[in-house]
DNA sequence: TACGGACGGTGAAACGTTACACCACGCACA
DNA sequence: TGTGCGTGGTGTAACGTTTCACCGTCCGTA
């Protein structure tokens, strides 16, 4: 690997001088300039990182942590991140914390160890842990706003209201619901948004809460079993609106015919399941991108303006829901 | 954050001395050993990787390039590459080159600047690119082998075996083969062992190639459409027969009453499909823990002894194929 | 008593950058 | 003639580690 002081050797000129013209400084003529350029070209001159992390302190490096790579949520937005990094010289480097707090404080030390310039990171905690405060480096959330962090995510409530609309549109009164865990405001906001646009004559016939990883427990079996009066079923997420396809199904019950659904995030699998599944598409590429370039500006000195960032959804219209 | 300097003037001893405690080499005594872990401990020392990386070269940190974060299989692959690696203590840098030679082209460079010890890495060319020779550091392949490489996957061969022994004794005397791209060993192997395993009275009623990601092409969908006397079709992987059951329902034709089906992963949405798909499964969690302590090994010092590392597959029985 | 070696420890160079202070020169201007 | 300034360039310290050569001291042995 060619350095610095090889380039100045080769040119007869002063390491400053090569070191000036790479990060185009001014105070240096034309002709040397042209020289160092065409040598450091010749040589494949790459800057060692680690030497100048530790002169300058940047490592031009972010981390991602992410709660479960399991979920196709986040695949998909670990792509968009790591691209849109690359795309600005940033290098990702890959916490999964596999839900766990204690995975997550873990992947935070290795990170800091390594001196990352900042920090993207989909918390798994309710609450911010403690060793957060002492990162020195910038922090951008994703999905999970908590106090006193620029946050980027979808329009959740917006999610909740074009689903009820479009319940109401299709006649259903009476819904179930299988809500996402609530001390998660990703999930909370889908419920409260359904809720909140659903007019008071009509009833939410029955609520249980699961699990984001689409497991569904004995209640939510339970539910689905005698499902009340209910004509349609709101899932928090796509992955609990396919298990409980999934157990519909073993149980007899047909989708849409006896019983409608909807899902939320519109993951790839929801055009693949049988009734293709009625949902709502948040831009997850976006939105990675969107939280990158957050960081690109703070690592650039930039303030960012608001803290929070939300991008509109969609309803996707498919075949999980019936008229009624 | 404390440096090696800090804790030698507040033990009063030499860095030297603090470096050496640190790194536990010998020549130095008990009770400066002491002091020197405690204070270290109480100041919440953590050493400066980027000083380390420029000192000694090594950076504790891999690359894992991955072609495609959206297939299922790779997702499961990262998490388990990240939970070994930080186990080790390594940091996970992660490109996925989105299937492109030129993004894996650029994700190397990008690792490369940053020094990384060593490349987890499953190709997406048929080829070397050319700059891997230049690659100082090892690599280990996963999943696709080249010459010249250790890799680490599963025993497609066996997978294909398991399948054809399965058809025959399910009865099934005329298959469909839905087959991935024929350039990636990984796809070919499946093939070819199923095919060698068939009794010769048997036919293979036709056969399509398409790609991994389970998008169909024409071929495809008319092979789909006119079955001819096919009565088990056996597909790639399960992105491939997922969509084989998807555009079979659209078609009107149930599975397994009127054709059965298999897949090859065991993704997680082959248990939640309807019906749920017979597969084989890979053990992706024990490929990708290997994988890095593969490299460990190599990063050790110590020679790998076997270029291959093939692990066993198994039959997932499910619901897919009916007895002919 | 003298010598060799083990033990415990130190000083300082080196890794590749960056950035700051400094310098020499030429030119305009009073 | 001297002052001031802009232009183009250099020397070098510093970042935090690791490592190598070196240095006392003490003990056992000849």
């Amino acid at each position: 690997m060619a350095t610095l002081k090889d380039i100045a050797t080769a040119v007869g000129v002063s390491v400053a001088t090569v070191s000036n013209v790479l990060n185009d400084r001014p105070n240096v003529g034309r002709v040397i300039r042209q020289k160092v350029l065409r040598a450091a070209n010749k040589m494949g001159y790459r800057p060692n990182r680690a030497a100048q992390a530790m002169r300058t302190g940047r490592t031009r490096a972010i981390g991602l942590v992410l709660p479960d790579l399991t979920n196709p949520f986040f695949p998909e937005l670990a792509q968009a991140v790591e691209n849109t990094a690359r795309s600005l010289g940033l290098l990702v480097c890959l916490v999964d914390s596999q839900g766990r707090a204690e995975g997550e404080a873990n992947g935070f030390a290795l990170l800091m160890q390594h001196a990352v310039d900042g920090i993207i990171w989909c918390p798994v905690g309710p609450r911010l842990p403690p060793y957060l405060h002492s990162a020195t480096r910038p922090v951008v959330l994703i999905d999970r706003p908590r106090p006193g962090f620029p946050v980027v995510h979808s329009d959740y409530v917006m999610g909740g209201h074009l689903l009820a609309a479009y319940a109401l549109r299709m006649g259903h009164t009476h819904v179930g619901l299988l809500s996402g865990p609530q001390n998660l405001a990703s999930a909370r906001q889908r419920r409260d948004g359904f809720v909140e646009a659903f007019p008071r004559d009509i009833k939410v016939a029955w609520e249980v809460v699961v699990g984001f990883d689409g497991v569904l427990n004995a209640a939510a079996l339970k539910a689905l079993q005698r499902r009340g009066r209910a004509t349609l079923i709101v899932a928090g997420n796509d992955l609990i609106a396919i298990s409980a396809m999934r157990c519909l199904a073993e149980a007899g019950v047909r989708v849409p015919e006896d019983v409608s659904i909807t899902g939320f995030d519109n993951i790839r699998w929801t055009d693949v399941v049988t009734p293709r599944l009625t949902t709502i598409a948040q831009p997850v590429g976006a939105i990675g991108a969107k939280a990158v370039q957050l960081m690109q500006q703070r690592l650039s000195g930039e303030k960012i303006s608001g803290q929070r960032t939300i991008f509109d959804v969609t309803l996707i219209e498919r075949d999980s829901v019936r008229r009624n």
